[in-house]
DNA sequence: TGCTACCGTTTTGGATCCAGTTCCCGAGCA
DNA sequence: TGCTCGGGAACTGGATCCAAAACGGTAGCA
């Protein structure tokens, strides 16, 4: 019998999701070598479902490991944070403009379920919840592109700067921002306008990664 | 005392590389469901670095995961080859386009190294040497952006149809163009011209993409 | 004082063993 | 004949134990 929040099926599949969530979410600290016994011991599983989900971490880019060193969570300069908006614009612009032309009502749906949630939480501060809509909102599109390791290496890199996004969402000037840049993407997405999305879309992670910039130098 | 050709510090380190060479070599072929007992045994390690290398070739896309059902060495489809060459013609026209204004005499002495035996390797029909060193010519280039998240996930395209690019170069009109296509996109970048090199390597990618795709039909 | 070599401790890497799930095949039945 | 339901074999998932490498502190020495 599973519980209401049914743990997955295999304990590195629950690491790897307790530990995905503890970085992202600036629980584990950038920098911070990670200490198997210890951590394993917290989780309540032996240390070898950690390591294979530390391994997938590996593939994500959110640790380092060096043989005989173990894994350390890792730490953004202001140039790898640059690099992964960079490499963002440039992957999201192809799915959005690979999405358009197969948009339709169920995906359009999908979107403006998604966007509800957004304004929401984003009325109440609720930082957590608005994070996890604008994530569903962002990748209802990406996968109606239909270009599946597109949408994997989108969401790898999406992965890495979850810690600094949600700072973002902490300023509630911010949070008015992403709404607005939402409506107008999801009308120009509406026309089929594939272009103007895109370019709201450049918009909104511009104004991301520009706060950012100045809140990480502080 | 290490051998010559010095295994990995780590069996895991060495199942990696193994693994990925049957992979990308053909040798384990696209569909096969993999035995770790027997493959373990193979190579004489247990399954436990055999499962990290799994997982590692899982984030790389070589490999798919089910949970109690194991790893299957995944298979491309017509569509999925088509997205990894359109991902790659993306995401290397970057690459490109931010190496040239950082391109010096040691970058461009070792992409004409590298050229020099890709140009000898076509000439004796060697294939898997001239496998390596057309990488060894084209990363080069890529490290140059100084962007090590855009060369990785470049690297992990790479992988991914390594299998069907050395059919490619079985054909040695194919060689020929190789050879030539990487002489005019060199002289492009010699001339600091990022936008006629992108042209030359587009063609370069075209002209592999099509003839595979020919070639899987039959 | 500063450097080096050594040794005990900590931590990671790997092998073995056991548990739980899936797969495969055949018996029973409609 | 075709379908469903065991039941055992095969395989994956995970825990424990041991080996090997890295770390940290101290003693010895220049």
């Amino acid at each position: 019998m599973a519980e209401v929040g049914s743990r997955p099926p295999t304990a590195q599949q629950f690491v790897l999701g307790e530990v995905r969530r503890a970085i992202t979410s600036g629980e584990l600290r950038p920098g911070t070598a990670i200490r198997q016994e210890a951590l394993a011991g917290r989780l309540e599983v032996s240390r070898v479902p950690l390591r294979e989900a530390l391994k997938t971490l590996e593939g994500e880019g959110l640790v380092t490991y060096r043989a005989h060193r173990g894994y350390r969570v890792v730490e953004l300069s202001m140039a790898d944070l640059r690099e992964v908006y960079r490499l963002r614009e440039i992957l999201e612009a192809e799915a959005v403009r690979a999405a358009v032309p197969l948009l339709d009502e169920a995906v359009l749906g999908r979107l403006e379920a998604a966007q509800a949630e957004v304004e929401r939480a984003a009325g109440e501060g609720a930082v957590a919840v608005m994070a996890g809509a604008n994530r569903r909102f962002h990748f209802a599109l990406f996968e109606a592109a239909a270009m599946p390791r597109l949408v994997r290496i989108i969401g790898t890199l999406w992965d890495s700067t979850d810690a600094y996004r949600s700072l973002y969402y902490a300023g509630d000037q911010n949070r008015r921002h992403v709404v607005a840049e939402h409506r107008a993407a999801l009308a120009a997405l509406r026309a089929g306008d594939a272009e103007g999305a895109v370019r709201w879309f450049d918009r909104h992670r511009a104004a991301a990664v520009e706060t950012l910039a100045g809140q990480i130098e502080a």
